[in-house]
DNA sequence: TTAGGGTTTG
């Protein structure tokens, strides 16, 4: 960031430009396309902006590296180039991008490790915003349209999650994607070889109503080869078109006349491509709302194992011959279920603290009641801070413990609970919704160490901790081939892995879990 | 060097 020495750029009005001259700009994207290959060395990005002068600019920028690229994900999207030569990038190139959302965080896009922000280019962006929600400005372009809104023949942009690829020929690649929303007309089902897929092979009937396959041409097909199974995407310029005479590969095209299929032609026109959309950014948070919601996991996700079909014509191998064929295929297998660790799915969650990287179980009842009852006995004389209100409350009748027990509780936007024991917590959550314990430390109210809940929410208890998937706890199976053991738990892993690519933040690990729970109901689905 | 929006295959 800006030091007390960092120059002070001058930005060029677009309307201002003078041929030949070294400047610096910034705009709002009026078009933009994710950078695709040139013919030469670099990927290549072409954006046009415009600003305050309403002059419309187009970009060319070469840049080796694709994470050196200005990382625009829609139009709107602010952008700030330093040292641009009438509008083709030079040596000591730069651009920093914004969200172009009114009101949205000021947050720069950029890879540079060092870059010049002050608070007049803070100022810059936000009048940049107030200026472009004011005009007509992307009228013509597509938009993002979730799959519950998708027109047949329209082209539009999807925002979306990859659960599986598939070569399809040399020129079209199959994505299976899905955003969490039901299209209204029928998908249309590509089938492909389940050995060539990657990323899972099969889903519950819910959840393959809730996926799009997507056909990808052309130039896209390089790209579609380095996406992981999990990542996010926006597809720009994407097809929606009914009937399936027109899709190669294999479809059960007698019986999926007029379905729906999904193609993004080849080609960069129109800004047709595909864009890798990091975690933090408010589309995928937006998104993780539809694809993660409990309702989901809980209908789509675990069921899908039990709805797995085996084809019993396939021959048998031995675990040996699993560990030999690598990743990605379809086996069938007899082995024996000799013994498995933990016994209780949730021995297999640890709590994780990313600061300190420590790692701990997740208390039982046992062990939380020792907590709780050893606080409660400290419940000495407490000053509560002046911004919360204070009293008593009796214990219900039937509560265990000494009977006319009261409790101090506190009141915030929440009910804090100093002094209760773990069972008396429990017995409280029938009236009320929210509960954080708290206790007196040094005459003064203070929360529990992350080994406990901070907070109790109907039946679920909130850990201050991220619940950690713990990979080595939890084989143990044994079979025919005791080597095989180890390669199964690596290559379950390694599905984990390519489900959610290392490298996710702290905020990825929920998501993870998820993932690695469904791989590990499969997995012992296969030992059995 | 490369591309230089655009008139959309399957």
């Amino acid at each position: 960031l800006s030091s007390a020495k960092a120059p002070k750029y001058t930005y060029a009005k677009l309307d201002s430009l003078k041929a030949g001259s070294v400047v610096n700009v910034y705009g709002v994207v009026v078009f933009f396309k994710q950078p695709f290959k040139s013919r030469g060395t670099d990927f290549c990005s072409s954006l046009k902006i415009t600003d305050h002068s309403n002059e419309k600019i187009g970009c060319t920028i070469f840049c080796e590296k694709l994470e050196d690229h200005p990382k625009i994900f829609r139009n709107g999207d602010i952008v700030l180039f330093n040292k641009s030569i009438t509008l083709v990038n030079t040596f000591g190139f730069s651009v920093v991008t914004f969200d172009g959302v009114k009101g949205a965080p000021v947050e720069p896009r950029t890879s540079s490790r060092s870059f010049h922000f002050d608070p007049d280019d803070q100022r810059t962006v936000e009048e940049l915003r107030s200026w472009a929600a004011s005009q007509a400005l992307f009228a013509s372009v597509t938009s993002t349209v979730p799959l519950s809104a998708v027109q047949p023949k329209a082209y539009f942009d999807l925002t979306c999650q990859l659960l599986a690829k598939a070569p399809v020929d040399t020129t079209c690649t199959l994505l299976r994607v899905w955003d969490g929303t039901r299209c209204p007309h029928t998908l249309l089902k590509v089938i492909v070889e389940p050995h060539v897929t990657e990323g899972q092979l099969s889903f519950s009937k819910e959840r393959e109503n809730l996926i799009a396959d997507v056909l990808v041409y052309d130039n896209h097909v390089e790209v579609a080869r380095k996406l992981k199974p999990g990542v996010f995407l926006r597809i720009y310029n994407l097809r929606a078109i009914a009937g399936s005479s027109t899709v190669p590969g294999l479809t059960r095209s007698q019986l999926q006349v007029d379905h729906l299929a999904f193609h993004l032609h080849g080609g960069t026109s129109y800004g047709r491509g595909i864009g890798i959309l990091p975690d933090n950014s408010p589309d995928v948070q937006e998104l993780k709302r539809y694809v993660f919601n409990d309702e989901h996991f809980s209908s789509v996700g675990w069921c899908l194992c039990s709805e797995r079909s085996c084809g019993h014509d396939m021959q048998k191998v031995t675990l040996s011959e699993v560990k030999r064929s690598g990743l990605g295929r379809v086996h069938h297998v007899r082995a024996q279920l000799k013994a498995y660790e933990p016994h209780r799915l949730h021995e297999a969650l640890k709590l994780y603290c990313s600061k300190c990287k420590s790692m701990q179980d997740v208390p039982d009842d046992e062990l939380l009641e020792s907590i709780f009852s050893e606080a409660s006995k400290d419940c000495g004389p407490c000053s509560p801070p002046p911004w919360v209100l204070s009293g008593q409350v009796s214990l219900p009748r039937h509560a265990p413990g000494p009977s006319n027990r009261a409790l101090t509780v506190y009141l915030l936007t929440q009910l804090m609970f100093e002094g209760s024991t773990l069972e008396e917590m429990c017995q409280l959550m029938a009236s009320y919704q929210n509960i954080i314990p708290v206790r007196a430390s040094g005459g003064h109210l203070s929360l529990f160490d992350l080994s406990a809940p901070f907070l109790f929410r109907g039946r679920k208890r909130y850990y201050g901790f991220t619940f950690f998937f713990h990979q080595e706890s939890f084989f143990g199976v044994s079979a025919e081939d005791a080597s095989a053991n180890q390669e199964a738990q690596n290559s379950i892993c390694q599905i984990m892995d390519s489900l959610c690519p290392p490298g996710g933040n702290v905020a990825s690990w929920s998501e993870k879990l998820r993932m690695c729970a469904l791989n590990l109901h499969v997995f012992f689905k296969k030992g059995q």
